[in-house]
DNA sequence: GCGTTGTATAGTTAATCTCTATCACCATTG
DNA sequence: CAATGGTGATAGAGATTAACTATACAACGC
């Protein structure tokens, strides 16, 4: 039993005639013949009562061609469903994004994505990069956006946008009549930095080694935030480093603290995307990057593909 | 897309791995890859994303594999319908009876019938020949139950019984102290006749040529029945002559009325079983002829095949 | 009877399905 | 870092199936 022959079943049963639902499925009388007979051996049953004057359907053949009408339509179904998922911004879509990004890139991105993208609502989880890198293996997200290096097998990054660092001080503080802040300095300074799992901790400490094994004046605030980091420095309690997305489009007339860049070379991140290299939806992962690119992030370098 | 089709690809999204589902579909595994993808390519979608360390599903691939298991059900049903459709037994059966022959065999019919095939539920309808003819060949009715002669083209009849003739008159006749009757002698009584259309009529005017040319005493009760006519000869208004079934089984004790035999050799019809060539269920007609000649029906002699 | 209409059958060709064998890929491991 | 094992994809051969054309066969109607 196959899909074909339940449509030459149904033909039958609606023209009674074996020529004219043949030419109605485009086959011969003979193929449809033989399709019918087919079908009436392996179901063991009579279908239809053929005569000379016409051809009459049977109750159980009646039956059956009513169920074969409602496969043949479920089975419609499948090719609608095919079609309407074959664009690949149709459907939601599960972004990840690391806490030191999401906070500053999402106000920008949703409504940019939902502009390209009217039918792409997103599913979005903040994590650490880690996590979300597990999810992304898993299939419990589709792309995610964190920084470099990120190497996994089976996944492929590409880089977005570079985002250089800033140091931010409580107004008033020493530094503040400097125009730039030498990376080496911050080894004295005392540093508020964010829990273990963020990447981001991790590269500050690397924009100043000394930082790390120094056991010097930082503090690791474990289950914080950069905005939580961000009062604490408003209150004096430190200073610390900040990406510039985060660092630069302060309140306006925020009297309580003080940002600058570091000397060049300027430390930095690099945002990338990643995704499953089977990853089939490609194209929704253009609309993020695009939007990603659209966003108004303060200080951040476009990476060229 | 085939139903096979759609089964390696409800197998493929259980299992998670082409092996093992191919394992299960009790294919090689090339086989099922071929088959998916090829159904990936007819739909234009990616139903799985493939990687070493698994087969993942698609959202996409999850809702027309949602489908597919519903299309599969679908078609499941369609030999369940076949499966309970194979019985002969199963099911209503059109019945089509001649009005000189239900009122008497019906009653004794139908729970014999009930009793015998209990999930073949009898659609009654009673007619005269000519019309229970075209209904069965137009196949609103399965199986009719008439007279003989009958021949239609694609219409095969069963003989099931005779049954002799009966001279009925009211009580205190003159002919009742004769043990038979004779058919010529019809011709001069005031003879009581059914209307036209109903065979019996014909059969009873054969019986006696010279009634039906002689415009003798005989009148015909249009629109009338059987009963009706018995009530008629009970009050007086003539005699009449029955079908053994309808005459014996007279009411106890019923002083109105007398019943007497033809002479040899007594006139009688010969009541068949008659179906499309092409129907198919041959069962079901069995059990109806097995029916009728377990039913007790006065006078009637079993028809051999 | 003979032609017409309609379905079944035969035989052939073409497409499809399925198999075995093998390749290519990747992730793990000594 | 090369070897290994597990997994899916591919190639080519063989078998099955589905389709066609041609024709037979059956049942009616004139």
């Amino acid at each position: 039993m196959t899909l074909t022959d339940l449509r030459y079943l149904v033909a039958l049963a609606r023209e009674r005639h074996f020529g004219h639902a043949a030419e109605r499925c485009n086959v011969s009388q003979p193929t449809l013949s033989v399709a019918i007979k087919k079908l009436e051996e392996e179901l063991a049953v009579t279908l239809f009562e053929r005569s000379a004057a016409d051809v009459k359907i049977t109750d159980i053949g009646a039956r059956i061609v009513a169920q074969a009408e409602k496969v043949l339509l479920e089975a419609g179904q499948i090719k609608e469903l095919a079609t309407a998922g074959r664009d690949p911004l149709s459907g939601p879509l599960k972004v990840g994004v690391i806490y030191t990004i999401g906070p500053y890139l999402l106000p920008h991105l949703i409504p940019r994505v939902h502009e390209a993208a009217p039918s792409m609502p997103l599913l979005i989880q903040e994590n650490y990069t880690a996590r979300l890198a597990e999810s992304l293996k898993r299939g419990d997200l589709d792309v995610i956006v964190v920084a470099l290096p990120f190497e996994e097998p089976g996944i492929v990054t590409q880089a977005v946008y570079d985002e250089p660092f800033r140091v931010l001080m409580p107004a008033g503080h020493a530094w503040e009549k400097e125009k730039a802040i030498a990376a080496s300095s911050l080894a004295e300074a005392p540093l508020l930095l964010l829990g273990a799992g963020n990447c981001f901790r991790d590269q500050v400490l690397e924009v100043c080694p000394m930082c790390r094994s120094g056991e010097g004046l930082q503090r690791t605030l474990e289950g914080s935030s950069l905005e939580t980091i961000r009062h604490m420095v408003a209150t004096g309690a430190g200073i610390t480093v900040l990406p510039s997305s985060a660092a630069d489009p302060l309140p306006d007339g925020n009297a309580l603290l003080s940002v600058r860049p570091f000397v060049a070379p300027e430390p930095f991140r690099r945002v990338a995307l990643a995704w499953r290299v089977t990853y089939p939806r490609s194209g929704a992962i253009d609309v993020i990057r695009s939007a990603i690119l659209a966003s108004p992030l303060a200080g951040v370098r476009p990476v060229n593909r």
